[in-house]
DNA sequence: TGAAATCATTTTAAACCTAAAATAATTTCG
DNA sequence: CGAAATTATTTTAGGTTTAAAATGATTTCA
């Protein structure tokens, strides 16, 4: 299971693109991470349904705008979120219902809808953000300080690696694993 | 930003649902960790949408199928894939008419529906598998080997965390934790 | 045997997501 | 000015997911 830390040189240099089979140890990898992601992901949009009959999406959206002082447009939104400008709309729709949200033209630029919270808006979701930060601490309370900043610190490398290798293929990969095939 | 090795051993042994405010560090952790997942999963959709015109759904399934010699049940599907039945029958429905995937009543208890690859289906997720692998290689690219081998100890501290949160709540969470709410 | 309970699956309804087309507002520039 | 291009949003259609209800098959046990 371990990997030797005697590894030879020229597997700590070798792009993991480079080397013919053997990636299983990447593979591993991402299956735990997806297994962990989808239990907490799960977790939250239940305890969200029940305490407080709300969706992540919902929380996730008001989330964004509770940062946002001056407002947020739907293009903002959907870029923040990862997600399709319809969905942005639809969602908020539901939040306008429920009068959390305010949606209004922006003044300079008639076609941007700013989104902001209402002050009842404000409220709710600052119930719900408490409660939410006490749940992900919930689900991480057997791992010590030490352990939660060393996987931050591993998962920014993810990231960053994330997107090397996304930008790479947007583009026409002019790198060398794209030569090979 | 990074954690000091000298911490307290007050921090280091404090659950952190002990502590009333501050759970900041495992907040960040948690939405760093969903930073990745997505990354990675839409990437994998977007590949396997583009050069097999399939879903990532359907392909889980697949891979599930793929290890079970002796075929696996609707409902042991649906456990593996923690999703529900509903969505494994329509799943397997889609394969069913692509030729991919079979399903027949068991021998000794026929409510029970079970499911094997068939050979074109096992031919398709071959082919499919060696490039998903290859995918999630170059998206850990940047990544040592040693540092995939961290990452995954880590990350079944997480799983193990998890699981013990997910079921103390599920029963009546007989601990400290439940007390002071 | 046969009624009740259990287990597995299917169906249904509602919410959500994406992609593509349609609509609306603004900017650019002759 | 005003047509063309751009930008932002909404609408539409198709597909996926979940939860809950309904259905079907088997087991248990009096």
């Amino acid at each position: 299971m371990e990997i030797p830390s005697t590894a030879p040189l020229l597997d700590r240099e070798t792009k993991a693109s480079e080397r013919p089979g053997d990636h299983k140890d990447e593979l591993r990898l991402w299956l735990r991470m997806l297994t962990c992601s989808t239990l907490i992901e799960s977790e939250i949009r239940t305890r969200l349904r029940e305490e407080f009959k709300t969706t992540l999406p919902r929380f996730d959206l008001m989330a964004q705008l509770e940062k946002s002082t001056t407002g947020m447009t739907v293009g903002e939104v959907s870029q923040r979120l990862m997600v399709s400008n319809g969905n942005v709309t639809a969602v908020v729709a539901g939040l306008l219902t429920d009068g959390l949200v305010d949606k209004r033209p922006a003044a300079q630029d008639r076609r941007v809808q700013v989104l902001t919270l209402t002050a009842q808006g404000r409220r709710a979701f600052k119930a719900m953000a408490e409660r939410h930060e006490g749940w992900i601490a919930e689900l991480f309370a057997d791992l010590g300080p030490a352990e939660i900043g060393q996987l931050f610190r591993l998962l920014g490398g993810v990231k960053a690696s994330l997107h090397q290798a996304i930008s790479n293929r947007q583009n026409g990969t002019p790198t060398a694993a794209g030569e090979t095939e």
